[in-house]
DNA sequence: GATGAATGAGGGTTCATTCAT
DNA sequence: TATGAATGAACCCTCATTCAT
């Protein structure tokens, strides 16, 4: 129908987000020393990271980091692009293939809470949060590519259940905030804590459940 | 009524919460530390900050941290057990005065947005979260004194709401997840990330109430 | 006689030029670093010394040396302005004793080669000249405390023999550049560029002695 | 007259000081690295001289470098043998075409002057006099090049002029130090020091003069 | 208790040099 | 021949920590 194929419009990939990085060489060393730098940066934060510890996380000499990138500084930037171009590419990768509407969101929100809150890009966030003080762009960049990114996709989709007639007439932009706070907030506090290792699936499904039923309760249409 | 007491007595101030900690002496230079190590470590993370600039800001030679404390990690668990309580006694401090229960959550949802996305609270919060990987034992403290706390006194409040009848029956903790999510989520994630300055007043009135509909089409008793 | 009271008058040595640094504390430790400073940058010039040699060879550890002086440069700059103290004290020092103005002369002309062809000089002539490029300011500093220095005595010198009636009517500076560069030049040309390790007592005699034959012919006053 | 060709035979350049080395192909690449080279060495001496700014400034790649001198110091001292050809050049370029003899001489020592205070030259003694301590050979070489090359022309000169009359008997290269000191030294002293950008013309006129009436009353022959 | 001088390990960065292409 | 990627030692400087006073 016309209404999924309008959904899954919305959720295929984007074009023009390149995976190659912005400025040229994307060789095999350079993807060596960000993929060291993730590992290190995500463990002990920005200052915590030395690039001592990077270079032989990535198996390169210290000298090398300096070939590849100017400073400090620009590889943690260019990683934080990097975490950005993945973190996109993994939302946009979501296919829904449920019948109902609710299905299609539910599968959404699980989805979408086991990429939050995988462990890897747990650390990322806290990794970024911690930097934002001194990077103030990047948390920025971040979360444009994250949260918000999810955001106006769920803005799209509603935008189009609201024309069909499955969602009642509504700002569709503060229907997703709701959906994405009632069915992902509280496991994201959590973990932006440490405080849980990563919530089983089956946590994961009753708070998405719950979460939905208040969300349907106001939203949906009253028959 | 009986109803406005319930919900004031579980709002009053705590007692047996001291505000000196309770592992030592709360002198006057200790405080003066832990003042100028607020300053500095709130602007530069657990790792940027030096103990000279701390010192610096503390107004005190470098060698007086150490007989207050016996090293950062500990200066940096100390201070955090004292934002701690603060946090605690700010969120205690919240007295609710208006007639219906809409208003009360209402200005209980709009105080607690206030004191959560103050940038002396963020920069605490994105401090906190970017020492987690380091310090573990650190974010689990500071969540149960924040986000957790502010839940379980909202679940007391929504059971004897429950009990009142003034809500539906249901799981009173996942409710208050629910308006908590609902309330503060948004505003927090972009101040997470730095995303904007502070919201205006107005801003998060509107975001209030429009949470509050989606809560209350829920969670209030039909007639 | 007037004269010779005249000419040590300017010889003595002159107030307002205390030996101790311009700021402030000079302990101990700061002239030993200095002295060890004052060694490797001899030996290596500006950019040749290492941090970690003078600490080595001033013996005490590295951070010790930013403890004192801000960075390499305002250590550089620091021994710069002791070194022009020492050698404007050691100008200053020369007392001539002798009785007829050409002895005098004679034994101002081989204190001064003594003083500017001591291999110690030399190599902080070579340090300064070698930073020039870099330290515009340095360059300037030691040119006013050593040669203009002299000079500048010098043309007091003559300026009360011309008035004296010893030397003819006649510019006092000129003559005074001319005198120096009579008696020192070569010496100081060929010292300068490493050619010869020191010139011999006898042969700075017979270089002064041929300059002043030169020097008198002209400026002498005719019988 | 045979006093004029005399005076021009010594001046004119000698052959079998051929401009390339001795040792090596002398190759346009070669050049162009030296070309870069002595751009680098001179402003920033030879410490402060990375091979990389070096490759850059003579646009080839560091590895090139590498082909063509051994090392940075081989690079070096190649670069000093290449500067004494081109002040050797210079020198012997030097044509006078004055009648008298005092004219010639005048002629002589303003291009003298000029020669020793260009800028370019000046920054390539400071070079060298910077790095005498770590290439005693390269201070005798570069002195042998300039100012004795200089003082031994000078002194076939007068020991020609002492034999035709024009001069009074006397050692003539102890007449040519005098000379030059009197007419350079002044000058070479405050460009030695950065203190003075460059001398005027008519400052440098001046002081010749000067420096050739003192030299004149003692040598020239009395009527 | 309070200080500030002193330390040496480790921070980010640059360097001269090598080597496969 | 000419390159530029790669290296690791050494650079200047900052750090958390100690200790005599």
């Amino acid at each position: 129908m016309a209404a999924k194929a309008g959904w899954m419009s919305k959720i295929a990939a984007r074009p023009g987000d390149t995976a190659a990085g912005v400025e040229g060489h994307d060789s095999e060393k350079r993807r060596q020393i960000l993929d060291g730098a993730r590992e290190v940066f995500r463990a002990k934060g920005y200052e915590g990271a030395s690039m001592d510890a990077i270079a032989k996380a990535a198996g390169v000499s210290k000298g090398t980091l300096y070939v590849y990138f100017t400073n400090k500084d620009e590889l943690f930037e260019q990683l934080i692009a990097d975490e950005k171009q993945e973190l996109a590419a993994a939302l946009d990768a979501f296919q829904p293939k449920a019948e109902s509407f609710r299905e299609n969101l539910r599968a959404f929100a699980i989805s979408f809470n086991d990429l939050l809150t995988g462990e890897s890009h747990m650390s990322t966030i806290r990794m970024v949060v911690g930097a934002v003080e001194k990077f103030p762009a990047v948390g920025a960049i971040f979360f444009k590519a994250g949260a918000e990114r999810g955001t106006t996709r769920l803005t799209e989709v509603f935008g189009e259940a609201i024309a069909d007639g499955r969602l009642k007439p509504c700002d569709p932009l503060v229907a997703a905030h709701h959906f994405i706070a009632l069915c992902t907030a509280e496991v994201m506090k959590k973990s932006l804590f440490g405080c849980q290792l990563r919530p089983t699936p089956e946590g994961v499904e009753k708070i998405v459940d719950e979460g939905l039923d208040v969300f349907m309760a106001y939203y949906s249409v009253k028959p």
